[in-house]
DNA sequence: CCTTAGCACTCAGCACCCAAGAGTGCTAAC
DNA sequence: GTTAGCACTCTTGGGTGCTGAGTGCTAAGG
């Protein structure tokens, strides 16, 4: 017994094989499988007791494991990792689902902040899994563009638009009435002042204007609330994490209990960790997969995630995935998840060209 | 038996009483309630024996009813109707509550269309059910601003606010390089077409435009955008449920297995269904409460939900609600209901004051 | 030295039963 | 009209025993 005792570098192709055929089968039908079911639906050309053999290696390597004595084998977190990392660069999608999905994103060309909407929906419906997608966010905001719309009397709407297109509406009260001319003259001298300005060079920017005039002190009061807007957009870590397919979540069988299924909730609702993730996965250029325990907090210790970065490195970048329980067909979702997210770097490069 | 046959109609008050206790506990303890716990718990001044022959009545009038021979009584749909309308005007929230609930409302004055967010958040927590919001949409959509910005050569944002601050960002692709400058000159001439009108009006207006020179096609183009981008604000009957707390009605045990659970998000992606309660809520000025099988849909079957209109009648009108077990806290759902769509009118007045 | 047949052993899952307890409905007395 | 008492029902939980899947080991065979 125990021919290797090395949990990692490179297995006996056969036991390699075995292990496949393991996650293989586990991935789809969710039972612990045993050595009987391997020899009769994978042709291995050994008998069930050399299988046993080998099972019993895999389990002293720590890549199955058992969930009791008479039970079948099922792949631990190490199996999993050791079964990406042997298959994570060959994972192409096939090209009819490429096909698929592109023409998804044909239809919807025009509605840019539902790129990243339609990316989660459609990761999550080809895996069903759920799907994850935060928005591009740039490294340091560059405003594009500012208007001031006259709501009532007093109170107008700010609104900023960022070089990405990202928009974000702020309302305003003001001291006393203002007219909507003067609001839009406002916005003209406040847009000349801040366009094309990071957060740091409009500060300085707004320093210079004399405060006189009604103008002025308009200017001013709107100033702060536009560098403020600027500020908070630089620094919320994660936009929005936008998920949908939670429902193929539930039915995986792992989550017919409740309280499990809670977990994955909550694991959703971590955005602290979820942000943490995304930013790792932004710093590098592709896709990255966490395999349950691998992930720090423990509501996550039942999930694996799929995510990969789109963007521009350096000025926008936002992360797309998949969320579904350990158990997941990870070559499938490893090639969708980079399918999509080359298809979304296409669409960023598109503005910025 | 049965001295009393009518399901409708009031209720002899002891039997009332017992009703209320009944559905008191069980709302509280999820467990059917018996005669011996209710003379133990409430101080009713009769024996057990007196209590089973009224809670036989009770269930022969279809207001209570046998999980089995030997299980004690749960309301039904009609009984909880029942207890509902025969509180519903009463319930006033608790000063505390009013409190807590104005001061989270105090916190986000300023970002316009996060009150509704806040609303469903502030809902669910109150109640520890799922909270639900609208955001406050006009029966005809008026345009209050349009604006261009230009994002690459051929690419441009097209930016329309509604006169109730709601914001829609479309992307157009040019036939040609567009400069910024012209992308304004565009903008100005198609906000002063559109502003303060009505999609009918906006189109004649357009079609007056003469198709003249690349500004005028430009024009054209885009007012085209404008117009779509305007009726579909206008058909969609609900822009966007928003929910939260769903993790408080996974708590509850009538939702321990997951497959009772999936209906309740069934429930929520029913868009179809909700949008018509929220079309009946809103056309009523009141707290609307529909309660488990009321609900048409299968999925809606073991829900209840507590709806209430905001906004000005006529002008733009939203809905704030919550969705849980129909085992629920009615009176209390029904007063945090209230109390916010009461706080939610006084925002949406301060838009169009 | 690897493979394989055979066999004893383990253990979850299921069916089954039984006792306890909760709660009812009915009857007869007050 | 109310209540005590009682027989009856049905769920729940614990306990038992069987079955089948699957293992690990051993010994024989290539």
């Amino acid at each position: 017994m125990a021919r290797r005792t090395r949990t990692s570098g490179s297995l006996d192709p056969r036991a390699e094989s075995i292990l496949r055929a393991v996650i293989d089968e586990y991935v789809s039908t969710a039972i612990p499988v045993g050595s009987h079911a391997l020899v009769e639906r994978y042709s291995l050309g050994v008998s069930s007791a050399t299988v046993r053999n080998i099972l019993a290696a895999l389990e002293f390597n720590g890549l199955l494991t058992h969930p009791h004595t008479s039970a079948g084998r099922i792949p631990t977190d190490a199996g999993y990792r050791y079964f990406v990392e042997s298959i994570s660069d060959a994972s192409q999608l096939a090209p009819v689902e490429q096909l698929m999905i592109r023409h998804q994103f044909g239809q919807v060309q025009h509605a840019s902040e539902q790129w990243f909407r339609l990316a989660a929906t459609t990761l999550a419906s080809a895996n069903r899994t759920a799907g994850l997608a935060t928005q591009a966010k740039p490294r340091a905001a560059h405003v594009r563009r500012l208007d001031l719309v006259s709501i009532s009397d007093r109170l107008a709407s700010l609104i900023i638009v960022f070089r990405e297109g990202a928009l974000r509406q702020v309302l305003v009260t003001l001291a006393e009435p203002v007219e909507q001319e003067d609001l839009t003259r406002a916005a003209v001298i406040l847009d000349g002042l801040m366009a094309g300005r990071t957060a740091i060079d409009a500060e300085r920017a707004l320093a210079r204007i004399d405060g006189d005039g009604p103008i002025g002190t308009l200017v001013r009061r709107v100033g702060e609330r536009v560098l403020a807007a600027v500020r908070d957009y630089d620094s919320t870590g994660i936009e929005e994490v936008f998920s949908d397919g939670l429902l193929h979540v539930m039915e995986a069988p792992e989550f017919e209990r409740s309280d499990k299924l809670r977990r994955v909730f909550a694991a959703l609702e971590n955005r602290a960790y979820l942000g943490e993730l995304l930013d790792r996965v932004a710093g590098t250029g592709t896709v990255q997969v966490f395999i349950g325990a691998e992930n720090a907090p423990e509501e996550m210790r039942d999930v694996s995630l799929v995510l990969a970065p789109y963007g521009e490195p350096g000025r926008a970048v936002g992360v797309v995935g998949v969320l579904g329980p350990t158990r997941m067909a990870y070559p499938q979702a490893i090639g969708t998840v980079r399918f999509v997210s080359t298809l979304m770097n296409e669409l960023v490069q598109h503005i910025y060209a």
